[in-house]
DNA sequence: ACCTAACCTGACCGGCTGGTCATGTTAGGT
DNA sequence: ACCTAACATGACCAGCCGGTCAGGTTAGGT
């Protein structure tokens, strides 16, 4: 019935094997870093090497979906922290979530760490989460919890340095970095220190204006 | 003359070689990361690739003596640094050495950032470094300008965080980690502040007791 | 001048990678 | 029950990697 000559829509078990695939390819990324194979990811979620590619053209695109999909859920978080009372403490929520975040994923690390891994989607998505966590700094800034030279682009870069600062023992305490975010957090508080040099950071993401 | 039957001794043309080797597989490492191939460095060095192996047997050999000629260097700054009379300026000088050797050579980041790109040889090394800088933590301690809580151990594995935090913006902001020091250092010598959470980390390295 | 051991060279090897494609299988509409 | 387009499959490819080695070259002692 509904409409003369169907519509195609996709098939049931080509669904299926694109949620097993996201999945896998979370694991294996987070596990491994960028350089698990495609052949490993495929093994992962049970189908052969060549669904891998029909479903995503490229290492780099199937990289960039699972990426924005963490970006994503990031990027969740901090519009949910905009609604909360105590500013500050929504700013140290979200840099919980984001280094915990990075705690937990090593292609996630790299991607963020490094502009050339990331394609325009990805710094396009970063940029926007970049937006929102300059408005959750600002509130937390006028609670006068925060020193006025820190801007939302210092804190997202900060998450991936409290990561790295934990990241070498990680293996042996795997939630040091609490102890590096409160350290961080004890420098961002301090409101008598003189200004930091050299200008805060540029907005995120300027780099090679395509796309 | 001298003695009978010769000293066989190195060849001319061979110290030569391991100089423009160990040049140019600095330069190599510095600029491209760990994955910069063999081929690569003994291109830059102007001899074949099977020299490479003759010098050193294998890759990680040859980044194993990189390292270490660079983290010797650093040791070196701290050992003179203990020296200073203003404890606190030695230990920030140090801290400038450490992120400054970083945000200059991709591979050292990428070594000292995973243990398991590290040789029991550079991990020594490192153990090294973390005991000279326990010292230089003490006296800055005793000084009354940095909180109590804070190991040398804190102190080694924050340059990889500070640099980290400079990473992304590191082509069009060069100097900017600059800001993150500053910051981090703040954190360091807020002293109304309470202890941090978590354990400080245990003595570097004492992973995998072989070596 | 000559000899030899030390040294350099680059072709070569197996293994792994991202990516392709002819062939086989199957979902799902009729 | 059957048909076909959509999909899955895995053998296959070229390219690059770390590493090897037989053979040519040369430093440096005599």
């Amino acid at each position: 019935m509904s409409e003369r000559t169907a519509t195609p829509g996709p098939r049931a078990d080509m669904v299926r094997n694109r949620r097993l695939l996201i999945g896998a390819a979370t694991e294996a990324f987070a596990e491994c870093g960028v350089d698990v194979s495609m052949g490993e990811i495929a093994q992962r979620a049970g189908v052969a090497k060549g669904t891998v590619f029909r479903h995503f053209a490229s290492k780099e695109d199937l990289l960039a979906a699972i990426t924005l999909q963490l970006l994503d859920q990031l990027i969740g978080s901090a519009n949910r922290l905009l609604e909360a009372d105590d500013a500050t403490e929504a700013l140290r929520e979200f840099m919980t979530a984001g280094v915990e975040m990075l705690a937990a994923d090593r292609a996630f690390c790299e991607v963020v760490g490094r502009p050339s891994l990331q394609s325009s989607e990805v710094r396009k998505a970063i940029a926007r989460l970049a937006d929102v966590v300059e408005v959750l700094t600002a509130r937390a800034r006028e609670q006068g919890a925060i020193r006025s030279d820190i801007t939302g682009t210092d804190i997202v870069l900060l998450l991936g340095g409290i990561h790295q600062t934990a990241a070498p023992v990680l293996d042996t305490q795997p939630q040091i970095w609490r102890r590096y975010l409160e350290l961080a957090f004890d420098g961002l508080t301090t409101t008598n220190a003189r200004e930091l040099p050299h200008r805060p950071p540029d907005r995120l993401q300027l780099t090679d204006p395509l796309g």
